[in-house]
DNA sequence: CTGCAGACGGGACAATTTGCCACACCCCCT
DNA sequence: AGGGGGTGTGGCAAATTGTCCCGTCTGCAG
């Protein structure tokens, strides 16, 4: 897919995402620098020779890593940024793209994900017509899954900040075994 | 708010937005033109002098409004282009944001909310960091509506697209009184 | 070491909500 | 007039939720 591959930068603050992005993108040949928050990234920055990649956290701690665009694009203005977040939303990625971003996806996300929409060289092509109307049970499943991973898989605090009872989530979460395919090199994943 | 106003180019399809839309705005002292498809978009641009702005649907019968952003920005470049859907996501808010848009904005959207969203002026402000886990209700909600009003209200349509009895969507809608409120003069609504 | 707090999985049971069927109307169209 | 579809409503069984309650585990003070 990518023999030549490239410099990527990863900033993510959580340690075991991080990681296993890092190798699985290693494990792909590309050369990656990495950093857990948006200080790091700045002081890293200027000691990187090239840039071809690079994948930011919306959602830093405090920091917000949409204010990272800027300053990857001023040093390297080639660079594909792919912004990546637990909760995406319309209006953030406007603004992300609106600051260069190349690409927004919302987690989870798979490696292959990442990939397609780093590599995503069609500035013009996407004829995006899928206004199609999701259904309500697909949509909600998402969103859990969303907010599940947000809180590191706490069923406990995801069902509270969904407004709904711990044990409902939990009923819910058993019958559909989903499989949570975050970077996992290949699908197949035991369970983060 | 916008005494000089200016000249606007309305693209929708739905006939009463189209028109309540367009007073709307003349009433605020904007010169309006209005298409109702791909084809009259294109068939309109040529004869205009100026443009300042421009309200993009992104479902135009079977064209994508999509579409438009390009030609719109060919020849009037300093044009504020608006896209307005009703069901909006993140990939295709990026492809128009990647286009050129100026803003995305999805259905219902007050006129207050697109005068907000043309008006923008800040490229690089936003710190947008409403990484807010919404809850599932709320989500739920709004869900709805937004399927609702893709399909003109109709009760029936709406619960098959969202995978739920029709009755059921009846009784929720019951429960929770909303007033429609599109481009209605004022914003008047309850809590968005 | 010993609580204590908080998370997880589950059982039991009542309170709601859904899914479904039925019936009444309406409106539009052939 | 006779479909075909949409909108309200009523009623009822079935599924889902909200609660309470336990028993375990684990990490963290004391």
């Amino acid at each position: 897919m990518n023999p030549p591959a490239g410099a990527i930068l990863i900033v993510e603050d959580d340690d075991a995402l991080r990681t296993q992005l890092l190798r699985a993108l290693e494990r792909r040949d590309w050369h990656c620098h990495a950093a857990s928050s948006v200080d790091d990234c700045l002081a890293l920055l200027p000691t990187l020779e090239t840039l071809d990649a690079a994948i930011l956290d919306l959602n830093l701690g405090h920091d917000n890593g949409l204010t990272l665009i800027t300053p990857v694009l001023a040093r390297f203005p080639a660079c594909r940024v792919l912004v990546l977040t637990g909760y995406g939303s319309i209006p953030s990625a406007v603004a992300a793209t609106r600051r260069g971003a190349h690409n927004y996806l919302t987690k989870p996300a798979s490696l292959a994900d990442i990939l397609a929409a780093l590599g995503d060289n069609t500035p013009e092509h996407t004829p995006t017509l899928p206004d199609a109307p999701p259904s309500l049970e697909r949509l909600e499943w998402e969103h859990i899954q969303r907010v599940l991973d947000d809180h590191d898989g706490n069923i406990s605090a995801a069902a509270r900040t969904l407004g709904i009872h711990r044990r409902t989530l939990q009923r819910r979460l058993k019958k559909r075994p989903s499989a949570s395919d975050y970077d996992r090199d290949r699908p197949a994943d035991p369970a983060r």
